[in-house]
DNA sequence: AACTTATCCAACCGCCGCTAC
DNA sequence: AGTAGCGGCGGTTGGATAAGT
């Protein structure tokens, strides 16, 4: 292994432990548990291997094509990738592309090339701080991060104080008119509205694979 | 059977952004 | 405003094992 294995001991005095207080709180998890691991060492243990409903084995064919497609919008970005891929973690995938599926890429890229089709990771520019800011800043904000898109022919503008991206989309009439495949938990009418890089990059995401999907 | 090479994957490392002080 | 501490992420490492010679 790249480090010291992790024993069945170890494995279920971290479990107790998370079990007893919960996950986060990482720094203190090593003292609580009794472990002499680093708060890191813990938490990826939990995260890759020790959480519920983690699956095991080989990736099934839709697995792989999902993977192949949310890479090509969103790059090595893994733990976003992990999170449409229920049961898969992060580092599960990122081996999985790795010694798997990045050859066949190359050779998908070199394709790609030659017929002058330049698919980019999509990565908002001010992808940040879009939560309820002050009146200067916001000022500010509006000015240099203000997101205009394309839906359907009609040009949109997110405004970076809306509390929540997609009750943006949604007071637009975008969001009724995506297939609920790509609507999900959140997105509706700020439902459990979490006001960071993962709206943009959910967001994003929707809306390229709805475009990727439809055309 | 012995050795070498390739593959897999758990664990570690360093960096980044956020938050609290 | 600066900074320390934290959680989280992606890249890398290296041991175990399988496959090949």
């Amino acid at each position: 292994m790249g480090g010291v294995a992790w024993t069945e001991e170890e494995d279920h005095m971290l479990k107790k432990c998370i079990e007893q207080y919960g996950e986060g709180k990482w720094h203190r998890v090593p003292l609580l548990a009794g472990l002499n691991r680093c708060r890191k060492s813990c938490r990826l243990r939990w995260l890759n291997y020790l959480r519920p409903n983690i699956k095991r084995g080989s990736f099934a064919e839709e697995e792989v094509e999902m993977i192949i497609e949310l890479h090509k919008l969103l790059g090595n970005r893994w733990s976003l990738i992990a999170g449409r891929l229920p049961g898969r973690t992060a580092n599960d995938v990122k081996n999985y592309w790795n010694c798997h599926l990045s050859k066949k890429l190359n050779a998908i890229e070199a394709e790609n090339t030659q017929m002058n089709r330049n698919i980019d990771a999509i990565r908002p520019n001010q992808p940040r701080n879009i939560g309820p800011i002050d009146q200067e800043s916001q000022q500010q904000e509006s000015a240099i991060s203000s997101l205009t898109f394309d839906a359907e022919g009609e040009s949109h503008i997110l405004e970076p104080q809306q509390e929540n991206i997609y009750s943006c989309l949604d007071q637009q009439g975008i969001i009724h008119d995506l297939p609920m495949e790509f609507q999900y938990e959140g997105m509706i009418s700020g439902v459990g509205s979490s006001t960071n890089q993962c709206d943009w990059d959910d967001l994003l995401l929707d809306m390229d694979m709805y475009n990727d999907f439809s055309s």
